[in-house]
DNA sequence: CGCGCCATTGACAGGTGTCAAGAAACGTGG
DNA sequence: CCACGTTTCTTGACACCTGTCAATGGCGCG
């Protein structure tokens, strides 16, 4: 049993939203509803699932021994998740906003119909690609030493992952705390860095989980871009790589070192 | 042309070594030796190929823009990568150790051959699965916030790749300062670092890059767990989550926050 | 209303990045 | 084989950032 037990509502599944065809996988899907901090699935539950989050929002995480939490994903509609090579889940899953709307897809089916279907089969394979470019991006984003870095590159983050170029406003369902575990930090310095943001009028903090981006250049500036990948200049990375330590105006030394292409053609 | 322009050899696929069957896909395959920092391929390059590594190793990696650099992910023998769902590469990959093969298959080509063939589908669709986990546990390490903690991590993962249980001894085939770019912290406490764990009789130096694991048990310790999902006692994660913050011995009181499972069964 | 949880701010110490210098290892060429 | 330059690795000193502890206010909810 790894879905809630107060799990209330499983609606007939016709006409699921998203912005993604299934196609026939759609016919294998239950959908149910969950509330704030309602487990999706547990740590070391079966992985006998696939899932979709339609609305909504949820995090996957993971406890230390030491009683610590990171959360190593946010979920956000559109999302496929529950991807595991291992036979018994490796983090958990909970909801983070209130009526989140969730499909599951047992494994076992949603393979068979892939290998039936090769349209299916690519639909999960790229959505796996999806899932494997976010975390990596993700990666970088936990690799930076700063905490202005590590906020600004979140807000943009969140910023992107709900289109919200329009309004400049996020609403962000997640609370500090989750915020801090997701960076790796205290929460004390994410405030901090938050207010520091408002000081220097990157952003504005309306009700306090709403956020606005007043100067996203800046914001840019100090997350560094690498972000968003298709943004203006990509950056000629060949001529910093190739050259031996440019001086690279104020670059405070940091964790590059080596240059990208040493002994090239050799 | 992606490819290292002195890339020397091209064998003719017969018989890729390697622990997994690829079966027809191998007959996609094409076959580069590469040296010590050549690059296998580059930060916007199209993404045309999947590759897979079958000796030594390589890094993947990113140069933000003040210059610094910072490695995804080590491909170690038997890993497939370059599973990107955008069009361009968002990172760069280089061999680190010398005469380093990997093999290439054309996307295009794979991807067909996966539609007719749900077996192969269904292989490369693991392979991803297994790029998920592995990333995901790495965010974990990522998140440590202590160096004694990221270290002794990497070290143990790097351990587990190599299935290094018989000698307890690892050839790191990467200097201090990819360490250092991978755990996203100066080298000088990579180095420091390992002093410390040498200090302490929990690790050993022969060569450089050779560390022989003295105490596997400290080393956990300090590393938390986590790192292996199947060892001994999977620590029952539902205790501590459900309970409203238990003690927990020192704990030092970190980055868990909110308990797992706040308004259970609302 | 009062109890949790969330969020913010302050004070402080410890850890880690930075700068600097030197030792060790490696490759190359004489 | 040795000399030499380059790269890698180590160690030290110091300042700053960030985690920790503590206290306060706001907010939702029973």
């Amino acid at each position: 049993m790894e879905i809630s037990p107060s799990m209330p509502i499983r609606e007939p599944v016709e006409g699921i939203p998203g912005d993604r065809a299934l196609g026939d996988l759609e016919r294998l899907a239950s959908v149910a509803r969950y509330g704030i901090g309602e487990t999706v699935y547990r740590f070391n539950d079966p992985s006998e699932y696939w899932f979709r989050i339609l609305s909504g929002a949820a995090r996957k995480s993971t406890l230390t021994g030491d009683g610590r939490r990171h959360i190593v994903d946010f979920i956000l509609p559109g999302d496929m998740f529950g991807f595991d090579a291992a036979e018994c889940r490796q983090f958990c899953v909970e909801a983070i906003a209130p009526g989140t709307l969730i499909a599951r897809y047992p494994c076992r089916s949603a393979e068979r119909l892939a290998d039936s279907d090769p349209q299916i089969a690519r639909i999960v394979r790229e959505a796996a690609f999806e899932s494997i470019t976010r975390l990596q991006r993700r990666m970088v984003t936990l690799g930076r030493t700063s905490a202005l870095e590590k906020v600004s590159t979140f807000l943009l983050e969140m910023a992107d992952r709900y289109h919200t170029a329009a309004t400049h406003t996020v609403l962000l369902p997640m609370s500090r705390y989750d915020i801090a575990d997701y960076l790796a930090m205290a929460v004390e310095t994410v405030s901090r860095t938050l207010t520091e943001l408002r000081a220097r009028h990157t952003i504005a903090l309306g009700a306090v989980r709403q956020v606005r981006i007043c100067n996203r250049g800046a914001l840019e500036e100090v997350a560094d871009r690498l972000t968003e990948p298709g943004s203006s200049a990509p950056r000629d990375l060949t001529r910093i790589a190739s050259s031996p330590m440019p001086p690279a105006a104020k670059s405070p030394r940091g964790i590059h070192h080596q240059r990208c292409n040493d002994r090239w053609g050799r």
